[in-house]
DNA sequence: TATCCATGTGTACAAGTGTTCACTAATGTG
DNA sequence: CACATTAGTGAACACTTGTACACATGGATA
């Protein structure tokens, strides 16, 4: 029999995650993958699985808690390169696109999350962005560029803002992702939906 | 054998795609549905599947040639209900989520098939959302609202409004049906959003 | 060193899958 | 009325699926 693999703790099961990544990597949609679909990619035995996951939902909620993981990482590295004021939007964007990029098959998870099959997984995308918000909101108020914004209309702006990007990702990941133009123009147009916002948010009242 | 049931010309065949969103209605994901499910579902047997469909995906693009009709209601609906101009993001908030109520399953069809599997359904769902949102900034432009802005700029504004409530679906299509409190609450915030970008719209000077 | 347990493997099975084929009844066309 | 076409049916195919079970093995612990 094939020799035992049982290298460090828990490398099968990221092995399982990964493998489900891939494939939705792949074009496949998470909602339709099943154990031995992603126990073969995983190279792995069927068997396998169920001891790291309950089933397919479980490994889906699993993998929302990295999601958080790397949305984390990118709010770092935009806050570190928070250059100038007023090409924050512009660096901002640009930050989130490459990380799209870099971790094409976890945004395409995330996208395909949203309206998919679980709806703990739902629940929990939605929270990670909900955080994800908030996060931006504190930041704003720590820059003082929105000083005249109640808390809660400063919210209503970064969880639009949040949307309209997350909305982006699923332009951005029906691209090749070698095709320079269109990504530039999603680019173009992510960035003027932001200053669309911000300029809605700079003149806006409340309507208390 | 049982008897044969041909009525109508089309019948089956409208038969296996209301199963379709019946099973997407119950909270399956249309990307993990399968033939046999799907005919299972319309009491059909699974070979008069092939009589109207190629295969799932055949389906999916004929839904979303529907789903085009649902909109295009909506839309003349919204365009008979303006009564006062500046109730008007409120009032088209409001039929929207009316028929988003009354087309549940269409609605969530819509919101998978953003990030589905198919790419053919993926493009021609954003091409319906498209062809709103110029429908939408035609009659903007006939209003006369918003006439200090370029075209292509009062394009981008209609794109993220578009946007703005279709994300809110995925919010919406969470709920059970019944939930008045929190519908009443996502459309409060999606008027919010929209007066937000149109605020942003009203003092917006193009960057060109 | 002896033992336990988490994690790996192989086999098995019943149920479900997509698709093909040959057959049949209803409909539209001449 | 005769006939071709369309749209329904059931049986059969080779596969794939989820899951259960018994067993093996390496590393930690006692």
């Amino acid at each position: 029999m094939a020799e035992k693999q049982r290298r460090k703790p828990g490398e099968t099961r990221e092995k399982l995650m990964s493998a489900a990544l891939t494939l939705v990597g792949k074009g496949r949609h998470f909602a339709s993958l099943g154990i031995r679909e992603v126990t073969r990619q995983a190279g792995v035995v069927p068997t396998s699985f169920y001891r790291h996951f309950r089933n397919m939902d479980d490994l889906g909620l699993q993998l929302v808690d990295e999601l958080g993981l790397v949305l984390r990482r990118m709010m770092r590295e935009a806050r570190a390169n928070v250059s100038q004021a007023d090409k924050l939007i512009e660096e901002s964007v640009a930050i989130f696109i490459s990380h799209a990029q870099a971790n094409r098959s976890f945004f395409l998870f995330m996208a395909q999350g949203l309206a998919g099959e679980s709806r703990a997984v739902q629940e929990g995308i939605r929270s990670e962005m909900r955080f994800f918000a908030s996060e931006l909101a504190n930041d704003l108020r720590r820059l003082r560029l929105v000083d005249h914004l109640t808390d809660q209309d400063l919210d209503m702006t970064c969880d639009l803002v949040v949307r309209s990007v997350a909305f982006s990702l699923t332009d951005l990941l029906g691209l090749s992702a070698d095709d320079d133009y269109q990504i530039e123009q999603i680019r173009k147009r992510t960035t003027r939906f932001l200053q669309l916002i911000f300029v809605g948010a700079a003149h806006w009242q409340s309507t208390g």
